[in-house]
DNA sequence: TATGAATGAGACTTCATTCAT
DNA sequence: GATGAATGAAGTCTCATTCAT
């Protein structure tokens, strides 16, 4: 039952060219959207091919299968979504009022919903496989990990165990919310933005306000 | 990719044999194990049928194909929630404190998670075909509606708009946050939904409480 | 390099109806034409069903994949194989005089050229995939010991290492030879029938006429 | 199914500086070992280009395709055959004694066999395609005929149709015992050659001995 | 001339669905 | 009504071959 080695590399061949990488990207892009709109099954290789303006074996080229093409999105969504936590995330982070890093962190989420089809491929084909549960339960664990370091940091007063669940309520109840909130149109989404900084906001308020008395 | 009528019958042919409809029942239960499991093309009409003790030919009697099956299920599921629903909002549900019922409706909600197991099917293939979110998003909604109804009597101030969203971010809040927590293992399952309670509760208190000031 | 067990099941399904007990005979027979005629690699599962007025998807039902079909035709003609050699080596054989027996032999092996494709397609498909080869090998291995079973009674006299060589040698000589003699055209494949046996019976009297002078 | 013209040549470009005939000689070498370990279909033209150590590019630019680059193994290894029979068969090889000549052509094939992996490729992808038959038939038709010349010196009371059929049986029968022998494993193939040589000897014996009564 | 990326026809295989028994 | 064998459309993937660089 093991999962096979981290270290399958997902491209068969690296681009080299400007044209190559190019087509790359796009396939990339094509299959992240493909994934995210239609479900892994329901995505058809040729159709990606063709929406990518390549041939079917141009993409077998580049990936052995259909799920190396899918790790390949997750992965890729992985990479850019560390680094835009990691951009947020910065030491003096911390110094800033906890509130507006929620804000942030709330916005950046809905960001990687709106704008990044692998997110939504990634959060939207879990139970499928259990293959591809990893890549995404591996993201959303980074995430909680990271709220937990700061709310170790926030309100060292909460018990580790507890903090652990909080980070991954917080986390994962955004975005839960965000995949919702996608499904509901772009009107209500920009709605519930703000509600969820709101609930986050007083979720955490008690424990976090515990030292220095900010009103809610 | 312009989906065909919407007044599909989901069954072909009501059993009107006792042992037909044990058998129809059977069908439906091992379908949305299946579909929950495995995911809705992972799942195969054989499989099922055989799982069902029954043959595929069987299973086409009653259901014109595998969508109809699932629609079948998922319809099935929204009865039985809107049942599991209906018993909690009676009419005197006003009267009881509204932390209770919030705490009363995360375990529902997380029961209907651990237990049916058509919801997680419905949960978990809303983005494969544009037919089957309608089931789920119909379903959501109409929590969301009975949320919102709540909220009208519990807190008569807030904006007609503005409750509309804030049912909508608890309902989906909550459904999201037990999606990620049935993929977390039991133990932090148990754990999430105090935690899911205390958040609702923090996220509604501010406007609940106006009326008569009660602490948090 | 282990090969998997033997205990592959070649059957995904037994036909238990007349008609399909048909069928699944009519599969065989043309794949078993379609390989030797062909070549595995050559030889389309898809003609083969035509061919055999089926589909594609019958095929399938009887055979898990191409090699399975391999295997299939394989082991049915060592089946033929094998009882057509027991017809001709009962017990009372070894009072036949060899001579005639030796030309049995070849008549029967010519036979098999002849009338068993599944034998032409074991025979000329051996380097393809290891796999296969076992089959072949076992075939002509099973041939081997008959005959070296023979030869240590009707030469006791002859060391039981060379003895092996030489039941090796006459078999695949006899093989060998009508593997060419297929390919030169049924007028020279007659003639070569005698010759063979010629060949066979001067190779082996000296040893085998040791007892009882016989001329040759 | 008709076979195209026959009169194509195998090589598009001949190489005329010393780099390309390296090159050229190279790919044949690679090839040859390629389609007879694994065979026509299973050698892969990117495969053979690497382990050449050139592009697939380069291939195509001496060989119009695969079975061009068959036939060239073909043809080139049936030069070399007909050069190393040559060499044995020049006028004065009469002179010798014909058990003498006997041994010699049977260890002439099995060095063929053994060293020249180009006739391994021939003898084991006849079936495959009519086209490359042909090049196996003539060479084998070729030894037959170069048997036959000396048969017609030996043994001169022999009908001259009869002696082809002994010719061609000669011939495949030490062909089809060698293809058997190199299956058998190094061992056994060694003992077999003596017996090759015996079987064959005892074969001719009575005939070309007839002139001057030698013993078996 | 050499390279190797791009192409796409074609092969295998699966599985939803039908229909004769 | 029940069964499950038969069907074939459709999808994944390979690899010979071409051609721009």
């Amino acid at each position: 039952m093991a999962r096979s080695l981290r270290a399958k590399k997902p491209l068969r061949r690296v681009p080299t060219q400007e044209r190559s990488r190019r087509r790359l990207e796009t396939i990339l892009q094509v299959a992240a959207e493909a994934f995210a709109n239609q479900g892994f099954d329901a995505a058809k290789m040729e159709a990606i091919a063709a929406e990518a303006g390549t041939s079917i074996g141009s993409v077998y080229q580049f990936f052995a299968n259909k799920r190396a093409l899918f790790r390949a999105v997750a992965e890729r969504c992985m990479e850019h979504s560390r680094k835009l936590f990691a951009e947020r995330l910065t030491p003096d982070a911390i110094t800033r009022p906890w509130r507006e890093l929620v804000d942030d962190m709330v916005d950046t989420f809905a960001k990687l919903h709106t704008g990044d089809a692998g997110f939504r491929a990634l959060i939207g084909n879990i139970q499928l496989y259990e293959e591809f549960a990893d890549a995404d339960q591996e993201l959303l664990e980074e995430f909680a990990r990271a709220t937990n370091h700061l709310l170790s940091i926030w309100a060292p007063a909460m018990e580790a165990q507890r903090r652990e669940v909080v980070a991954t309520v917080v986390v994962n109840g955004i975005a839960g919310l965000l995949v919702a909130g996608t499904r509901l149109g772009e009107k209500t989404f920009e709605a519930m933005l703000d509600e969820i900084k709101l609930m986050i906001r007083r979720y955490l308020a008690p424990e976090l306000d515990a030292l220095d008395a900010a009103p809610s």
